[in-house]
RNA sequence: UGCCGAGUCGUCUAAGGGUAGGACAGCGGCCUUUGGAGCCGUAUGUAGAGGUUCGAAUCCUCUCUCGGCAGCCA
């Protein structure tokens, strides 16, 4: 028996939230912000969301959600040589999938420009910016380095007047990309290079997604983000650790301008094993045709992972089971694939396929009938369904050996073993072609094991599934792998060379039950004994089914091996 | 080696002076007409050295290691 303290369930002892509930919390305790919480998600729309970007998303939404605050979504669009409206469409698609409710919220930067030039003039009026010719190159070499102070400009002390002036020619498009750009007057010599006179404008002409030719000068990530967040009442801005040195400046801004100042908070990004993480790196992916576009399958991008079978529920709650901290990590991708395997076990309809294919003959058995088989062990609201028995059957190759190690339980010359809800079968004769394949398996069945039957006393060590060879239909299936051969790639320079060259199985003649014609595009399917499948939505048609493996089964036979 | 940040089972994450806990992965077993699921059990950790304290992962000192920062990217 146990004491006391050990009988409380789970859902009733004190759940330890993250470190930024513990900020929070105490805000909230102090009345900080007037106890209002409002986060956001701030993505820039130059590339597909990944996974990363979900475990923000989880986080900031959670923490909207858990204190009745809200949660926008916002996107960061001050680089429009970068950005595309593809991206803003399929990332609002994304954290809709995801189940993140912004509302009415989505929000751009971009429409905050012209309130962000008015903040800028301010800043140039109390003396506190000025506009600087200096080249790039100029200001990179006179900007110093960690031991040494940088040079001021020559332009750092031009008058408000003339600077106000250059300012307003910069925004009408006066100057050329590069001449000129307007920076805060801070400190050359602090040892945060942040602080080193950063650049709040640079001349950028080109046409951006909302605003067209608009603007000729373009914020920067530093000057714009504490103003978006400033302008939209965020009280907590949560970002990912590169940006601690940054705060300073986003505080330096904000209480430059004398506005409404949110609190930066920063947490470790995610890094998931066997790939890469780094929107530039999946770019490359895509346009160097590694993989088939930002949905494939193999990318730990949201899009990829939707089309591969995951499910949002299970990459919410990967999300909780990693938690939120400020050291480094690189999580194990077996996380996620415990979440989607949680998730789908509890969802997915069991059927029977057959990957590749080998075909067995009963010979003693004639005509055909229907036998019972359960859709979801774990669901009984999911029901049952008849599977077509008949003479000739179609087996997993890998599911008969002519010369099986110990420990191999399924079927083996002159051996039996069962045929998932339907008959025990012996093995009796093994029909090779000239080569020496295997091409058929010659077998009785014993009518006494029907599944269910009374008469079925027998016991075997092994069930293996199988499909009718006259009712079976054909699909392709696509097995996946992880795309990396080695566990942290991305921060190898040749990570392009550590590519598994076997991510992507293409099975072109697969068997699978009858039922699967029924398919529609978002189902979930358990292949018994295989793994987690579902429709490709790029490949897959009424002609031809082609399905993904969302994860396999875990498997302990063989894992030794593996 | 300037500044900022971080070091807890193999991995991720709790405990913030009072029994180092959970999850995943592993291992052992039970159960099983999916070698799935489920159930039970089990091993493994406070970077190091000093100090304060009755008591330190937690506080102090020093050291070590790792990450980030010198874009007109975010």
């Amino acid at each position: 028996m146990q004491t006391d303290n050990n009988n409380k369930p789970d859902s009733e002892k004190p759940k330890t939230k993250n470190f930024i509930y513990e900020i929070i919390d105490e805000d909230l305790k102090t009345n900080k912000w007037g106890g209002r919480v409002h986060t956001r998600f701030p993505p820039e729309p130059n590339g597909y969301l990944h996974i990363g970007h979900a475990k923000s998303i989880c986080l900031n939404f959670g923490i909207a959600e858990h204190y009745n605050g809200k949660f926008n979504l916002r996107f960061d669009d001050t680089n429009p040589e970068k950005e595309d409206q593809e991206y803003v469409d399929s990332i609002v698609e994304d954290v809709k999938w995801l189940g993140a409710d912004f509302e009415d919220r989505i929000l751009y930067a971009s429409d905050y420009f012209e309130q962000m030039y008015e903040y800028a003039v301010a800043l140039i009026k109390s003396g506190k910016a000025y506009v600087c010719d200096l080249t790039p190159e100029e200001i990179r070499a006179t900007r110093g380095t960690p031991t040494e102070a940088g040079k001021e400009s020559p332009h750092r002390n031009r008058t408000i007047e003339e600077n106000l002036d250059l300012f307003a020619r910069m925004r009408q498009g006066e100057f050329d990309n590069g001449t000129k750009t307007l920076r805060a007057k801070i400190d050359m010599a602090s040892p945060n290079f942040n602080m080193r006179d950063p650049i709040m404008y640079r001349i950028v002409h080109a046409e951006h997604h909302r605003q067209g030719n608009k603007w000729a000068i373009y914020p920067t990530y530093d000057w714009a983000h504490g103003l978006e967040d400033s302008l939209e009442g965020i009280t907590h801005s949560i970002c990912t650790l590169e940006f601690e040195n940054h705060r300073p400046l986003y505080d330096w801004y904000l209480d430059s301008l004398a506005i409404y100042h949110p609190q930066q908070i920063e947490f470790a990004r995610l890094n998931l094993s066997y790939t890469v993480m780094s929107k530039r790196k999946l770019l490359q992916l895509v346009n160097e045709k590694y993989v088939d576009g930002w949905d494939d399958p193999r990318m730990p991008t949201i899009s990829g992972y939707r089309r591969r079978g995951y499910t949002p529920e299970a990459i919410r709650n990967f999300a909780e089971i990693i938690g939120v901290a400020k050291r480094d990590a690189l999580t194990d991708i077996s996380l996620l694939e415990y979440a989607i395997r949680d998730d789908l076990n509890k969802k997915a309809k069991r059927v029977m396929a057959v990957l590749n294919p080998i075909k067995v003959v009963l010979t003693n058995y004639d005509g055909e009938e229907e036998l019972g088989a359960i859709n979801n062990p774990e669901d009984p609201e999911a029901g049952t369904r008849k599977l077509k028995f008949t003479k000739e059957l179609f087996i997993e190759q890998s599911d008969f050996m002519e010369n099986p190690p110990k420990g191999f339980f399924r079927l083996v010359p002159g051996g039996e073993v069962r045929l998932r809800y339907a008959y025990i079968i012996k093995c009796e004769e093994v029909i090779k072609d000239s080569d020496g394949n295997i091409i058929e398996l010659r077998c009785t069945y014993d009518p006494d094991t029907k599944s269910g039957s009374a008469t079925s006393t027998k016991k075997v060590k092994g069930t293996i599934h199988w499909v009718s060879a006259k009712y079976g239909i054909n699909a392709e299936v696509r097995l996946y792998d992880r795309l990396f051969l080695t566990e942290n790639p991305g921060n190898k320079d040749n990570w392009l060379e550590l590519i598994n060259p076997n991510s992507l199985d293409v099975i072109k003649n697969s068997i699978v039950e009858p039922s699967l014609k029924d398919a529609v595009m978002g189902d979930k399917f358990q292949f018994e004994r295989t793994g987690y499948f579902c429709l490709d939505s790029k490949f897959s048609s009424t002609e031809k089914l082609v399905f993904n493996r969302t994860v396999t089964l875990k498997d302990s036979w063989g894992k030794k091996s593996s």
